[in-house]
DNA sequence: TTGTACGCGTTATCAT
DNA sequence: ATGATAACGCGTACAA
């Protein structure tokens, strides 16, 4: 009972109360003034669980990522904010924690009406039955933006925003071979994460195209943490003979095999160089800094949240992947193999 | 129209459906059959907007934190998600990016109902008036609880959940001097921030009781940012006499701060001692490990949120902060001064 | 330009 | 155990 103490205060109508919130230039700047004197007096708030119901919006988007505190997401995050905050979204953040999780979680969100769109910044694989064929929901599928992620098949109804991860794998592992890099490593994301399944494709792709060869071992599941790339790093380092230089599938990945590198008492780059991908914000305050991929983070949570937007106004936005640029960096974390390699 | 499309098609009352939806045991079994049946094959879920509205409650409640992408915030989340969805609730993200923002940014998203209760992970000072003498709203203060930050006076109102930032301070003080340590820099980090005023001060006390001076320049803001803690780092290097060891108000900073030192071409812990607070996730892995103070963030995420809840259901929870315990976890990057030094 | 009156989907109250 | 019905606060035809 809230907008009639309003209008009784204001001595006007609930609906003249209305209009003035929404369409102030419908109401005669006589009547504005009343009814803001009366707002101000009352210290009046619309009930926004009123406002969402009428209007059948909740103003509120999820975003799907796999870990909070991790320092990539931050950028991409503070471009979706930028967004949301101009077009009056706040952002409900859900962590997969690597799991698995089933789509339907996340779509029921939607359907239950408690968010009006769905960002995926984490798609392991959030499919168990063909979206589409969703009992009940008929073929409304509810707004869906990919950021990051690579889209597999079956995600490719889905429009995305994201690099080109497997060109920029590719580039960075031609960057090891100018070097003079023959035995390169490759610490792998989950099997279960496209992108990195993505990365390492171009990986395989950039070594085939320098006519060398990628033996099996090369090749570890570092789990996207810390503690699996350190195993994953330890493995490669017990190979013999032990590859000259690994590409981490991510940043956080390559901290966690530099750590494993120095313990076993090589030094990085001239026993060993190691590339990253991401360029958090920790890239250049490694020892050494670290030579890794940069992503235009804040663009691409931008452009995610603008699509999303588009989305959920009714807009068609296709399905068409936007792809954005991404950047080598090169540090001091590689360099030639030691001589003895060549 | 569509728990009544329910109940048109089962053939009951809007009531029962709502009925089994809420409270099953007060419907017959064979009712309930009826109503399954007729929810099964429409697809039908409740609209939670209307559900919302109904009952006045969102079911949402804001984390306001100052950057998520900081690795410490991710243990406090995990603790809050835990009890947020055994409790049926959804996080709403604020990032401060340490604004100092209107406590009315916060206070009005409850008084608008948008949701239930806030959570603060960083109260730099977030009220401009005092928040009880608010117009309009009386004196009925939304649910809020403090995890991590220290209370001011003017905050003091409000329950918290944290470690005990001055005696954990104290401790991390007390053992460089142990150690041998008699100069000793602070990089602490922005002075609006009640916790790093905090630290600041229980390295101040530790100092007094080993009998040491503190010189000014040995305290330095580092603006909680890894470049802020790089130009604060420099500061304290051209320093003469430098300091034999630097303490860290967290450990991001620190590695901003390792990071310059070993630019400066010093040894840690050799030349110069460093010793952070937070225990996040990277400091086993710095080069080398950090030694630093470890906070239980799971604890105090589970138990910040378990409080709101509690306040949230009318329940009385107090002003009393809850201490959690801390713990120094010893690494190798604090060691005896130089020999020359003692 | 302003007011009246209805409906949004759900839950709660009160009969039955 | 179930059904009829009145709210909840807001937006918006439509009428004035």
């Amino acid at each position: 009972m809230s907008i009639k103490e309003v209008a009784r205060i204001a001595g006007v109508s609930t609906a003249t109360v209305s209009r003035y919130l929404n369409s102030p230039e419908h109401v005669r700047e006589k009547t504005r003034k009343k009814v803001q004197e009366a707002i101000r007096s009352t210290g009046y708030a619309p009930n926004t669980l009123a406002r969402n119901f009428r209007r059948g919006k909740t103003s509120l988007v999820v975003v799907v990522l796999p870990s909070v505190g991790d320092p990539f997401f931050e950028g991409v995050m503070r471009g979706i904010w930028r967004v949301a905050d101009a077009e009056g979204y706040s952002i409900l953040i859900r962590e997969t924690q690597f799991n698995t999780h089933e789509f339907d979680d996340y779509s029921e969100i939607v359907f239950s009406k408690q968010a009006d769109g769905i960002i995926l910044l984490a798609s392991t694989s959030p499919f168990t039955s063909g979206p589409a064929e969703r009992a009940g929901h008929g073929d409304r599928l509810p707004p869906i933006v990919i950021g990051c992620e690579t889209v597999a098949p079956q995600l490719s109804q889905f429009p995305s925003v994201r690099v080109d991860n497997a060109a920029a794998a590719a580039e960075a592992t031609a960057h090891l071979v100018q070097l003079g890099h023959r035995r390169i490593g490759f610490i792998a994301g989950l099997q279960a994460s496209l992108l990195t399944r993505d990365r390492e494709q171009g990986y395989r792709q950039a070594m085939a195209e320098a006519g060398l060869p990628v033996a099996d071992e090369w090749i570890v599941e570092g789990r996207q943490t810390l503690d699996g790339a350190r195993a994953a790093a330890r493995q490669l380092l017990a190979l013999s003979p032990r590859p000259t230089a690994i590409f981490c599938a991510n940043d956080e990945m390559a901290m966690g095999a530099m750590h494993e590198i120095r313990r076993a008492g090589l030094r990085i780059p001239q026993d060993i160089s190691v590339i990253g991908f991401d360029d958090i914000r920790y890239a250049e305050i490694l020892d050494p800094p670290l030579t890794t991929v940069a992503q235009p983070t804040e663009e691409i949570g931008e452009h995610t949240m603008r699509r999303l937007c588009r989305a959920i106004d009714g807009g068609d936005i296709g399905a068409e992947p936007e792809i954005v640029p991404h950047r080598l960096v090169v540090r001091e974390s590689t360099a030639a193999p030691p001589a003895d390699e060549s």
